[in-house]
DNA sequence: TTGTATGCGTTATCAC
DNA sequence: GTGATAACGCATACAA
């Protein structure tokens, strides 16, 4: 900036002033400018941080160990939701991944060292120390997914029970007698919460013994619990699986055993995810707004760090069912 | 830091020694560590980077209108790959998404503002705004892929011309007569090269009517594709798809025609992803090195930050064949 | 309208 | 060993 400034034969502080918008007169505004592009001159933002106290950048945390980055199809399109409101805002996303304890331990350094004004994070626990360490430093953030033990902070989410209850209902609706659920990633509030639903719509006619438990929302998770839940049912007649991805593994498994979708047994998803329309037959399936959950943890860090008071309680997204072909 | 010292009854200049690790006594060591706990201080990286000139921190740009985050199953093992050398070597890893010109322009004002060491880039041309801005601020960087104008700058790729040729020779000498191909993202220069590698492999057997072009690597429109190769010559025994996921959507199609794979068709794909063993039958592939394109870009800017020569010509990785049941 | 001076939170170079 | 003090590059209140 000296040099922009001797270039110009002005002073730092008009340099300055021609970059952050103040009064300036036209004819020093022209030869700073030509200085600055003569000199390819560019603000340093260590420094400018340093005295704004900001930085105009948002932190995206997935954390998650072995970052699901690759398994789930909706951390995708929650990170482009959330960058499209970001941008707008003129802040940068900086996407952060955690796949070690020393990647979780360098995050949280970096976020309480001042590299960005707020963030959002993607299915956390209260005792996470990314968690923590937004609490304690009372960081502008905003929580996508709702661990019951998160409540108090604000989350935008959606709700994994009822949903999973209306599409079992809608499964039963058409008829079946024997229904089962895949469940998945039981140690989520999201798997767990899907099966609590599943088990509500069921009522009296709920049999433990028609739930495959599977680790991960997995393809090949999916066929291996199907495979199991017909070895103990042979009869069974609809499935729920806990995603669209383990509904699609459902699906070969069923091929592979010769039963027909729907005739033989009804299969519904969860997510709505490209697997969704992939799946022959496409699937029935509860739309989760990906997208839309992205954006709205967004504008409440924006808000948050425009100085708004946090919400009360945290944003509860519609979650409609697409009715398709295999159930 | 100021209240630190003052609890511990030192100076600053003693805290920040055992922050960084200088001579200090270890009576004043205990006293300012119990400090530090007590007040809850953490350092200001924006006042660190300013005075030491540098944030620990690297950019991971994928330069890809429409962030393909969601479509190739490649990027994310990249990231990965990158993350973990970059974290072995207490860098943090920071991703940044391009999904507008906008974020393009403001990523180049984050590059160029001194937020990151260093950058490693995925898919980007010479003539790419942030390509330019890395090379005229000497940003030490790392790309992957070698788009043929990006001569020059240090890269890791693999070989699409050599590794098209090889699986379309492997999958002639399995005796198919007619052999087309499904090519995608002839824009980009994956998938150019591996057209021409194609080509070159059949040579005067080559007939441009068996190639079907589709704009980009999705299972969709290599179902498309697969139709129209369908069309114009019924008679089709072999297929090249240009990756897994268009020839999963090549497989969809067959099955539905009626034809059996491998009896009927022989299908091979490109990259040896999730897709490939999803597939029935599982793909026979051109393996892609993912995890350790990233690595060694990883390791590429590290070393430029150290100080290293940057390498005078890109490195070119592995690409062995893999083959399964599809052909 | 513009120049000057001060401070942002650290590290590093000195003397002590 | 430790305490002052000068940068680091910028924004800004104040003076001119």
């Amino acid at each position: 900036m000296h040099d922009v400034a001797r270039a110009a034969g002005v002073s730092r502080g008009t340099v300055s002033r021609v970059l952050n918008g103040g009064y300036v007169s036209p004819a020093a505004r022209d030869a700073i400018q030509a200085a600055i592009a003569h000199v390819g001159y560019v603000p340093n933002n260590a420094a400018r941080s340093l005295v704004m106290q900001r930085t105009k950048a948002v932190g995206f945390i997935v954390h998650e160990p072995h970052a699901l980055f690759l398994e789930d199809p909706n951390i995708g399109s929650i990170m482009l939701g959330a960058n499209a409101v970001l941008s707008e805002a003129d802040l940068q996303m900086v996407s952060l991944v955690t796949d070690s304890d020393r990647d979780i331990e360098r995050v949280t350094r970096y976020l309480s060292g001042g590299f960005v004004d707020g963030a959002i994070i993607v299915s956390a626990r209260a005792q996470d120390p990314i968690t923590k360490v937004v609490t304690k430093l009372g960081l502008p953030a905003a929580f996508v997914g709702h661990p019951p033990d998160l409540r108090g902070l604000p989350f935008v989410g959606i709700d994994n029970v009822r949903s999973a209850r209306e599409i079992t209902e809608r499964l039963v609706a058409t008829g079946r007698r024997r229904v089962g659920m895949i469940a998945a990633a039981l140690d989520r509030d999201s798997g767990s919460d899907r099966l609590t639903g599943f088990r509500a719509a069921l009522g009296d006619a709920f049999d433990p013994a028609l739930v495959a438990e599977i680790p991960l929302y997995e393809f090949s998770a999916g066929a291996e619990g199907m495979r199991r839940l017909l070895d103990v049912a042979p009869d069974i007649d609809g499935v729920f699986a806990a995603s669209d991805a383990v509904a699609a593994g459902a699906l070969r498994t069923l091929r592979e055993a010769g039963r027909r979708v729907p005739e033989d047994v009804g299969v519904v998803g969860f997510d709505d995810s490209s697997w969704a329309l992939r799946c022959q037959p496409p699937l029935s399936t509860v739309h989760q707004p990906a997208p839309l959950l992205g954006q709205r943890a967004a504008e409440l860090v924006v808000a948050l760090i425009a100085g708004a008071e946090p919400p009360r309680e945290g944003i509860l997204l519609d979650t409609p069912l697409v009715w398709r072909e295999s159930a």
